[in-house]
RNA sequence: GCGGCGGUAGUUUAGUUGGUUAGAAUGCUGGCCUGUCACGCCGGAGGUCGCGAGUUCGAGUCUCGUCCGCCGCGCCA
């Protein structure tokens, strides 16, 4: 129907004939001349109908409003002397209309397209209307070229794209499946996948050598700004390959990714281990764009004479003291300020935050008193501290502070604005532990199918596994590990989770048994796809970056999903509804 | 499950210590207008103040409950 997109007219087009599809951006009606601005995804052309030109088209364009789906034929012209627009990319030619079809008309709008004020409730059940801003097909334009240039890079290096089922088996390790009933066996249930992270091992067993996938992934947890139960993954696998292997393609993959996206990025990245992320960050995925990092300070505390202190000092194994130093923050914080701080960290289970303010004159603060000279030199030496400066302290459970000092790291770099948000820094977070041990139950870190290091270990906590993770500005964007590819090690893995034979059997037999016919070394990855396309595009909700998003509570504003389905259909499942919810 | 913030014309919002007819902008709509581009001018319609109780002579405003949205905690192998 088209000759030409509205946006991609320049005065090189000047006396042409085109044909132009779009929606009626707005209109100006002058009773005379009516001036149309239309629109399509390549942005907007102003279309003039005056009478003297087409009666016809004039008349058509009497009736028209915004948001009418209009094609326009006409002849490119130079705007007149001081009748350009520099505001818009058009704005020195318009379009004189010799023939304008109203395709379809459109009633009154919910909210006016492109208003940045109106509310994302509203927005999301009219998601249509909300995609028509040019913002919004930015958004998805940049997410295809992302898609294209991952496939791309993974296709040249010889990888195979594959799918794997959607309707698969249910494994209530991690997180909640989303399950879907059968009709064929009724009482029984498939889930959605989590991730393809079995099957993907299924395809390294059958000799596919490399794999990828994008692939959708389902988890029934509760939402975050950056958290959706679907979304999308980059994952792949690799066989005869190790963490440097993978860790290659994968900056590879983010480097051709973001240049598809017009961003320059250098591979390879820095790299920290998870046990230093933990103890200078206080977190498994840093943000490193700014610095504040933690000094430990538990022996010069276990020498001061406040016996809370030094007593929680005793235990390092167990117990943790950290200290924050925040340059110029004894000029910056008022005193309530420095003392609100440990309301917020109250909140994450701290009983308490210390802190000393850097005078002329040397280390001031509440706890100075139970120090030595020289021990309150060894801190302003040790944390590097300037006229000007504070510098807080956690002290407890190893756990407990780390996490809560983290936060507080966070919540500091947001306070002082000191976070750049034009820069991409990325960090690979390496050497995982491979369990963690929760209220006595052992858990893994990242998955059972994680190749330890040495089960050999005296404490289940100290063994470590070959995961790492790739944090892009303290956003988990992907993770990985070398998987198991000996049916013995996975058995005693899963011995050590405290799963007995009978259930391993029963939920991961089926790898188990095909790790006995010859599996070969393996490796791989996922990248959190919608998570990589906020960051690039800078925006503050995953939602943003999905077509049709859903709530906080899981639902659809635009479809209503989850709704209620016909007893017929529940019948069919063999499912009764116990409790109904009030309406 | 928990904590915080919010819900008033289609939209974005104002609304004081509880007090007359809930106000504005924008959108919509009728009319006028031949160079606007946030077009302009004149007129009009449009409100279950999320919902339900309660307190009160009187509730948008106070109390309780509830629903919805957002941010966070738990959760997310």
């Amino acid at each position: 129907m088209r000759s030409n997109y509205c946006g991609k007219l320049s005065e090189s087009d000047i006396d042409k004939e085109v044909t132009l599809c779009g929606w009626a951006n707005s209109y100006r009606d002058h009773g005379g001349v009516i001036f149309v601005d239309l629109r399509d995804n390549s942005g907007l052309v102003q279309l003039v109908c005056d009478p003297a030109d087409s009666k016809d088209a004039h008349k058509n364009a009497t009736i028209v409003r915004d948001e009418f789906v209009l094609i326009a034929k006409g002849k490119v012209r130079a705007r007149g002397e001081g009748l350009e627009n520099p505001n818009l990319d058009t704005g020195k030619i318009e379009v004189v209309v010799s023939e304008l079809i109203i395709e379809s008309k459109s009633t009154a709008l919910p909210f006016v397209i492109n208003d940045e004020k109106v509310g994302e409730e509203i927005r999301l059940k009219y998601r249509y209307l909300d995609l028509r801003k040019p913002a919004s097909y930015e958004i998805f334009r940049l997410r295809s070229k992302a898609t294209i240039a991952a496939r791309n890079i993974l296709d040249a290096n010889g990888f195979l794209e594959v799918e794997t089922p959607v309707l698969t088996k249910s494994t209530p390790e991690g997180a909640r499946d989303y399950l879907v009933p059968s009709r064929v066996h009724g009482g029984e249930f498939y889930a959605l996948p989590q991730s393809p992270q079995l099957f993907k091992q299924l395809l390294m067993v059958a000799g596919f050598d490399k794999y990828f996938q994008i692939a959708k992934c389902f988890r029934d947890e509760d939402l975050r700004a950056d958290r959706q139960p679907e979304f999308t993954q980059i994952d792949f696998e690799m066989s005869f390959a190790g963490q440097e292997d993978v860790i290659k393609v994968a900056e590879d993959l983010l480097e051709a990714v973001f240049k598809a996206c017009g961003h320059s990025i250098q591979a390879p990245f820095n790299r920290i281990t998870y046990k230093d992320a933990m103890e200078k960050y206080g977190s498994d995925k840093p943000d490193l764009r700014y610095d504040l990092a933690m000094v430990d300070v538990i022996d010069i505390f276990e020498r001061c004479e406040n016996e809370i202190f030094s007593n929680i000092a005793k235990n390092k194994h167990h117990n943790r003291i950290k200290a924050l130093k925040v340059p110029d923050g004894d000029n910056i914080f008022s005193k309530r300020q420095m003392k609100g701080f440990e309301d917020y960290v109250r909140k994450f289970g701290a009983s308490g935050l210390g802190y000393f303010q850097m005078k002329e004159d040397g280390l001031k603060g509440p706890l100075t008193k139970f120090f030595s000279e020289a021990d309150l030199e060894e801190i302003v030496k040790r944390a590097d501290l300037k006229v000007g400066d504070a510098i807080f302290f956690g002290a407890g459970d190893k756990k407990l502070v780390l996490d809560y000092m983290g936060r507080f790291r966070i919540y500091l770099a947001e306070l002082m604005d000191i976070v750049p948000s034009d820069v991409f820094e990325f960090v690979w977070v390496v050497d995982f532990p491979m369990f963690e041990v929760e209220d006595g139950r052992v858990k893994a870190l990242h998955h059972p199918f994680t190749m330890p290091k040495d089960l050999d270990c005296e404490h289940i906590e100290e063994i470590e596994s070959i995961a790492y993770d790739i944090v892009l500005n303290g956003t988990e964007l992907g993770g990985g590990s070398v998987r198991i590819h000996r049916p013995e090690i996975q058995n005693e893995v899963l011995r050590l989770l405290g799963i007995s034979d009978e259930e391993a059997q029963e939920k991961f037999g089926f790898l188990v048994e095909a790790l006995q016919y010859g599996a070969p070394p393996h490796a791989g990855l996922a990248f959190g796809l919608d998570r990589l396309i906020m960051l690039l595009t800078k925006s503050s909700s995953i939602r943003d970056v999905i077509a049709f998003p859903k709530t906080q509570r899981a639902q659809c504003m635009l479809t209503k999903a989850p709704s209620p389905v016909d007893n017929e259909q529940l019948k069919e499942l063999s499912i009764r509804v116990r409790d109904i919810k009030k309406v």
